[in-house]
RNA sequence: GGGCUCGUGGUGCAGCCUGGUUAGCACACUGGACUGUCAAUCCAGAGGUCGCGGGUUCAAAUCCCGUCGAGCCCGCCA
């Protein structure tokens, strides 16, 4: 038996080690007299070091068996030992219930991948891969490889560039998603695409989100919406399954994007428990609290929910939810406490007359006991707080059920959004996304898009595209681009689907964030092998780095200093 | 680009608000004892530029400013 030395009990005669390997522990025992020069070395044996030992496995002594071990009823009796490597004394212990640093574990990364904890979670990813593979091939999917350097592409999220030696000043783009490619596929005959597949976008990381991710992508051509999902449901309900011995019933619900706005603010609503969003515009159409009066004059809105129990609240907790609605942009936050039928208790009961509360309370659904959170602003901010508050809520007050997993469909969504930066109409989703009739008028249109969601979080999306030139060419005229501008961005698609273009539809599917929720993780970072710090920078290698002038020159870029420029990487 | 939180022996934390002995605890580590432990136990020991720089003060881990690093969030991102 090969492995590392996770832990040592030494009796000074009798000796027992803890033996790791990928597979979890199991105690060796050094007997003195069985075995003297063996128990001799392992007097001396260091943490992490690796050894190989022979012996004879055998059933522990009575009352000596460890319940809390899966080989706890066996244990190696040691005849020979060799020391493999020694290891120093580790930066962290190599343990789970030990929480390290995150920087540290970063920098020492195969230590902490040592963890059974970690070990784990590198299986379940490779369980989820093969799955996947199982599944689409079960289905007739062939998997094909699109290029990492490609062409940078105007929309979405900024590119990570690649300078191209053999062509000075310019730049390939490591792929957003292998989103044209997988089209240009289905022109090319190969009807059902899959690839697993590692996308990069050069955006801010967060905890759920990291420069590189890992998807499933996959189109199809000949189908509607509901043959994409039909292709999705059963695999998902099959990872649950697998993972969390957890049956999800097929088919998912649908809910439009109006649907969920309404109800839940947000696009990916967390539907494991309730407070779902009411329109108090009513309840307050004739109030004489100017803060509302304003908001719906405005055209705005006024919106709220309760939450069960949630008196209990402390008012530092309280002030603690004005803080969050703040924090999304929202103008500010009315609370008020339902302390029986009759009455209510809030900041601003000298502005809202009891009949007003009431209505609030009854439209909501607040009871005695519970707290009415009330947000009186733009339809769009009103949402963003009171998702926020909800989601807040259901943690603090302990509503999120586990071992629950709400799958839902997001279908429907706008087919184009307003951008303030840009000041001009874009795609929600991307240029080639089949609007869901004739009606393109962009404050209404609706897109064939669909999202899968899951506890409130978003798993991947995708949609089925334009294949008539006609709707093609009105779309652009919506995103205000010229015929010039679309064959210089787009023109190789364009050309492409002149030749015979199926229609088409495909999906992507995060697995880093699946992968998270199923291993019950907080980040993308501990479902990761080798993850980046929240700064992009890697502690382990060092990366990103300067190089040397030579490579710089060769490649024919020239560095401008920068006020914010780092010194150096990660390390 | 912005907001919040954190940074103290190898590790995890306390001390900071209210400045004043030798910076405390646990784990790990080193040496010793111990023949059925399993987070072994017992005894002893070593180990600290309190992230870095500046300021206030008779005196700074503690107060102030700046800076670096880490995390979470907003913006951004499907």
């Amino acid at each position: 038996m090969c492995g590392w030395v996770a832990r040592q009990r030494d009796h000074g005669g009798l000796t027992f080690v803890d033996l790791r390997d990928r597979e979890g522990l199991v105690q060796l025992v050094f007997h003195p007299e069985e075995a003297p020069e063996a128990q001799e070395v392992a007097h001396q044996f260091k943490t992490e070091s690796v050894i190989r030992v022979t012996g004879e496995v055998r059933r522990r002594p009575e009352g000596t068996v460890n319940p809390g071990l899966p080989t706890g009823e066996v244990e190696v009796a040691v005849r020979t030992v060799e020391v493999l490597a020694v290891a120093d004394t580790p930066p962290f212990p190599v343990e789970d219930r030990i929480e390290a640093d995150e920087l540290l574990r970063l920098t020492y990364r195969y230590l902490d991948l040592r963890r059974p904890e970690m070990t784990r979670v590198l299986q379940l990813r490779h369980s989820i891969s093969r799955i996947i593979r199982d599944h689409m091939e079960g289905l007739a999917f062939v998997e094909v490889e699109t290029p990492f350097l490609t062409r940078s592409t105007p929309e979405g999220a900024r590119d990570f560039l690649v300078p191209a030696r053999l062509w000075p000043g310019s730049f390939y783009a490591l792929p957003q998603s292998p989103q044209q490619l997988k089209q240009l596929l289905m022109v090319a005959g190969q009807d059902r695409y899959y690839q697993i597949v590692r996308c990069l976008r050069d955006e801010a990381p967060r905890a759920d989100r990291s420069f590189e991710f890992t998807q499933l992508d996959m189109e199809m051509s000949f189908v509607n919406e509901d043959d994409v999902l039909r292709v999705i449901e059963p695999l998902y309900a099959r990872i649950v399954a697998h993972i969390k011995s957890v049956v999800v019933p097929v088919p998912f619900r649908r809910l439009t994007y109006a649907e969920m706005m309404a109800r839940y603010g947000t696009d990916r609503p967390d539907l494991r428990y309730g407070m779902e969003l009411a329109d108090l515009g009513e309840a307050f159409a004739g109030t004489g609290f100017r803060a509302f009066a304003a908001a719906l004059s405005q055209g705005g809105v006024i919106k709220g929910f309760a939450a069960p129990g949630g008196s209990q609240l402390s008012r530092r907790e309280l002030d603690e939810l004005v803080q969050v609605t703040k924090e999304r942009g929202a103008a500010g936050l009315v609370w008020m406490v339902v302390e029986d039928k009759e009455t209510i208790r809030s900041p601003v009961e000298k502005h809202v007359i009891p009949e007003e509360a009431r209505a609030a309370a009854a439209a909501t659904g607040a009871g005695p006991g519970d707290l009415l959170l009330i947000v009186a602003d733009r339809a769009d901010r009103a949402n963003v707080a009171l998702d926020g508050l909800r989601r807040h809520l259901a943690a603090r007050l302990g509503l999120v059920p586990d071992g629950e997993w709400r799958f839902c469909w997001m279908v429907e969504p706008p087919l184009f959004e307003w951008s303030e930066d840009e000041g001009k109409w874009v795609s929600v989703h991307h240029p080639f996304t089949s609007p869901a009739s004739d009606d393109l008028s962009p404050e209404t249109a609706t897109a064939r898009a669909y999202d899968l969601v899951l506890n409130g979080f978003e798993l991947g999306g995708g949609s089925i595209r334009i294949h008539d030139p006609w709707t093609q060419r009105r779309v652009f005229e919506v995103l205000g681009l010229t015929p010039e501008e679309t064959e210089e961005k787009f023109g190789h698609l364009l050309r492409a689907f002149r030749y015979g273009v199926p229609p088409h539809g495909g999906i992507a599917m995060g697995l880093d964030r699946l992968a998270m929720l199923m291993a019950g993780k907080e980040t993308l970072r501990d479902v990761t092998a080798f993850p980046k710090a929240q700064s992009g920078a890697d502690p382990l290698t060092g990366a990103p780095a300067p190089v040397p002038e030579e490579q710089l020159r060769d490649l024919g870029i020239t560095v401008i200093a920068r006020k914010d420029a780092k010194k150096d990487g990660g390390a």
